[in-house]
DNA sequence: CATCGACTACAAGTATTCGCATAGGAATTT
DNA sequence: AAATTCCTATGCGAATACTTGTAGTCGATG
């Protein structure tokens, strides 16, 4: 999991620094909000822990500049901050911030805040970077990242994009219900076939099936 | 893949296009909105990546300007200014801006974002370049590209203006309502007969069936 | 380690959809 | 009126998409 810190006091960046290391955390910094939107994007972060008053490019700006920016547009994005006025709180969700902690902050506290944030990433309840593939309603194929396009068939296609539109499994009866319809019965080979059809169309490793529960997309 | 490059100053000219040449891309420049709009009729870039305060003809104008002319009306234009302010980034998406960077900005970044760009036009999602070929409403007949031009009859026609008009697939369905209207009902297998009467008078390749969904005009 | 349930692979069968040839009748032109 | 072009219908073969059956693999569990 990657933490991307962003703080211009030295002293500050260093501990958290430090303290996230030995958590186990890969780590990275940036001095202000400019560093901070470029480090984003060659770095990936999963976490961005910001402070809000910075030279250059404060917090705010930096924020709205990462959500403006599909790559970066949907990392966990929390302010640091030693101003706890309502006023900055409220700014930085309407900048976009997901979450708030006010400094002064032990690392105890610290820690287990972004332990508990991780673990939303982990979990996939948060989807935190973009899929880099795509389907294309217009033309029923499939872009993969690479660019190449694929044709599929209709219910390869219709199976797809309902994995494809949400970042979770699917269990087999829903699966059905969505493309088959309710009523209809088809046996239940039937979609591992298409599943199949699929994996040898768009690549192995983008569908991946959970036994008992379900099939799930991918990267 | 096509980038026009526009800005005054030949320091960032210069940079923007050693590196986006490093990454493979084909580049040309130009030095205020005129030439921009000259350069972008000769070059026909697919993206073009262009200052907001220039001499000469500034940006929101080359922009309009590109829009107005049906040769570069489709292409992909991106801002990219030091002026951050929120107004002028309203003015450029009314303008007709496709997207906005701000300066100043890495090479790493504004590179992703090029890449991110690109794969859209890659994958078909955003048509840049107007069909070469098209229809002569008056004459009802179709005017390839290579310049010789078909006469078509009336159904023939309605069905090819219909399928040119968008580029994506028409169902049947579709296909049916618009030309024959709602209420009226032909057999299935007529549509097929004035596709092949199409495809053999304006040549194969260009209209393409997908089994189960409908035809779509390509090329 | 045996068993069971669930998934996969392969092969074959079934159903659907499309392309094409052909043909008769309507509309238009000569 | 005759000739030509255009529209629609139909039937069948071919191509594609979908489904099912059988057999085999994998992994968890007791």
């Amino acid at each position: 999991m990657r933490i991307l810190v962003v703080d211009d006091e030295l002293d500050i960046r260093e501990f958290v620094q430090y303290n996230l290391l030995k958590e186990g955390y890969e780590v990275a910094c940036a001095t202000n909000g400019r560093e901070a939107v470029e480090r984003a994007v060659e770095f990936r972060p999963h976490l961005i822990l910001m402070d809000m008053m910075m030279p250059e490019m404060d917090g705010r700006e930096a924020c709205r500049a990462l959500r403006a920016n599909p790559a970066t547009s949907k990392m966990m994005i929390v302010f640091l901050s030693a101003v706890c006025e309502e006023e900055s709180l409220v700014e930085c969700y309407e900048a976009g911030a997901d979450d708030y902690i006010t400094k002064p902050v032990s690392m105890k506290v610290l820690c287990s805040r972004v332990g508990a944030i991780c673990k939303r990433i982990a979990s996939g309840e948060r989807e935190v970077f973009p899929k880099s593939s795509r389907l294309n309603e217009e033309q029923h194929s499939f872009v993969a990242d690479s660019g190449e396009e694929v044709r599929l068939a209709v219910k390869e296609f219709e199976i797809l994009r309902l994995l494809h539109s949400e970042n979770r499994i699917f269990t087999r009866e829903e699966i059905f219900n969505a493309v088959w319809g309710q009523g209809v019965v088809v046996g239940s080979r039937t979609l591992d076939v298409h599943i199949r059809h699929l994996r040898t169309k768009i690549g192995d490793n983008h569908i991946s099936t959970y036994k008992g529960v379900g099939f799930r997309y991918e990267e």
